[in-house]
DNA sequence: AACGCATAAGTAAGAC
DNA sequence: GTCTTACTTATGCGTT
């Protein structure tokens, strides 16, 4: 009979544990990731390349998709309001 | 016979090229690691747990490994200013 | 006979131009501390002192402030969990 | 005879107090006027502004009197060396 | 004069 | 839906 004596419920705290865990494990992926980028950044810069011209030019590819996205999705939208996603 | 014709530097361009690539895929890999960590929150408030409490702890762990970091930083800062670097 | 023959409400236009004016002002008395700033330092390294140090002393007593105030935070965060705000 | 017995000069030691006093002053006082300016942005939004709108505005005039073209210039030659388009 | 750092601006997400 | 808070990006600054 495990938890005897404790006041609150020890699998919320085990849950928690758990939690916490998995989320600064994810975190510190996100920031693994986040320094590969500038390590990439960074060898563009030794070769030469203008590192705050190369940072626009993804930003905007990034933004194009985004509005690539978005127009598509508006077509379905449209498409699904005469009833034709078919044709899409 | 490669590049006849074209004004700049082939290389360059190819070198580019790569580089936007990759960085494409490591913001897509940030992106779906933040995804995940979006998920976890979900699950989190899901089991009934209050996000923003586990939000502040999170970062708060975070700011107490900063500052440990930050400590010791100093510590050699002033280790080296007074020129005994081997005792830190 | 004011504002005859004008498109939109002249109030706002006035009021831009005031908001305007207020902010680039406070952005050149911020500027301004930072160049007294900037200036403390500089007499700091005239008299031998290692500013890289200074600095990291500087940002690690606010560092320090900052988390008085976050552990402050996250105990009345934990208490008001609890429902015992008032023993905080 | 003041400070007899210690290792260090004392003259440097006051100095430093003294600037790290003087430096955490006029911190105070930069972060007092980005209050301020926190403040009038707030009372723009208050007032039906588009707070976002303001701040470009604000950094335009700003930095009106940058080379913004030769940015543009060096953007627009990157785009064009590796047929931006294509890789969409 | 280029590099890294540190602050500041802008953006996106979450809470109330 | 508004509003703040956290994160990301960008610019400028000091240093080497």
């Amino acid at each position: 009979m495990p938890d005897v004596g404790h006041n609150g419920p020890p699998v919320a705290s085990e849950q928690l544990k758990s939690l916490i865990e998995r989320l600064e494990t994810l975190n510190a992926e996100k920031a693994e990731v986040a320094e590969y980028i500038k390590e990439v950044y960074a060898e563009a810069k030794g070769n030469g390349f203008d590192t705050k011209a190369i940072r626009k030019l993804v930003a905007l590819r990034k933004h194009d998709r985004a509005k690539l996205a978005e127009d598509k999705a508006i077509l379905e939208l449209y498409a699904s309001a005469i009833g034709c996603l078919d044709l899409v």
